[in-house]
DNA sequence: GGAGGCATGTAACCGGTTACATGATTTA
DNA sequence: TAAATCATGTAACCGGTTACATGCCTCC
């Protein structure tokens, strides 16, 4: 068993350590839960969470047993005092990242380059993906039941962001025709 | 000389060829370009950038010729006409990706966690960073003259989505407190 | 003379995705 | 019985950041 090194936990670590602040799971049902939830702005994909939670048991902040389903093998994983003291540190740091990768944006800025009705396509559809992302993220709040929790109150940031999207591709891309 | 990969084309590569279709630059240049730019959706590095354009002269997508300033030596890079089809191809593709890492999102999302004068603290500071980055794009906005151009659109996104952003933090902080 | 900007580059490291591999169980 | 879902994991690869290293030139 390592030192657990806060300053040094990874993102993926952060989410799962979250998740598990809440209740015990498997690292499939992390991955389940993140991408109904924190997908859009904070993804996780297996070969990630798999070895992250080996780290996080060998740095004493989780800890697991195996409750097998038949003869399906599955680990439950849960946090330790160690652990929530690392959650607990990480929310108290008055310092977070952003950062945004948009392709479609990248384009729209060397829109120059293309002819106009090129242009007024990436646009329209632009518009069109956010529309569709927007519904698709007001899919999952009628599916929740949670909606007044923190939780609720970051769907409903991705709802709005979404449709603000929406509404600032439609306009550009009415101005453009 | 290999043959030119489009389809490989990456991120970096992208941001370094379409600034080349305006005005040839060296790996010093576009650093400086992308850092008032494109940095808040697609940013490069050195690390990226001067790897990246030897690359791209090995894959005969631009080539480049040495304009010393005194004994400073230095290398301007320009887009050949493959580069410019590597360009259009990549212009023309219809698939963009679209990202978001917020970490202050993260711990919203996990702010049930904490006490509620500590998730108050954090949704002010959010809004604060966002009031701020709104001000330090209008201030780049108000040193350019050219926001007619396409460029200039992704800057006012930039601006707005900034705007909107310090507004539904400064909403939330309202309802928290 | 010193600070800051111009200019180029590399090495180590890191976080993450994708594809692959395996097998049991449940449901249509 | 076939497909989907549950469940775990690894290896190869990739894109990117950070820190480091070097040296000239200009302006205060």
């Amino acid at each position: 068993m390592h030192l657990p090194d806060m300053s040094s936990l990874s993102p993926t670590a952060r989410v799962i350590l979250g998740l598990l602040a809440w209740q015990s799971r498997t690292g499939y049902e992390i991955k389940q839960v993140t991408d109904r939830s924190t997908r859009f702005f904070w993804g996780a994909s297996y070969g990630q969470i798999y070895p992250e939670l080996r780290r996080l048991e060998d740095a004493g902040l989780v800890d697991s047993r195996e409750e097998p389903r038949g003869r399906v093998p599955r680990r439950v994983y849960s946090l330790t005092e160690a652990g929530r003291r690392a959650v607990d540190g990480w929310l108290a740091e008055v310092d977070e990242s952003y950062e945004i990768r948009d392709e479609g944006l990248l384009k729209l800025f060397f829109g120059d380059l293309v002819p106009p009705e090129q242009l007024l396509d990436l646009v329209g559809r632009r518009r069109v993906w956010y529309q569709e992302t927007a519904a698709l993220f007001r899919g999952i709040g009628d599916e929740l039941d949670e909606l007044d929790e923190t939780s609720g109150t970051v769907l409903r940031y991705g709802i709005e962001l979404m449709e603000w999207n929406a509404a600032w591709w439609a306009d550009l891309e009415q101005r453009l025709s």
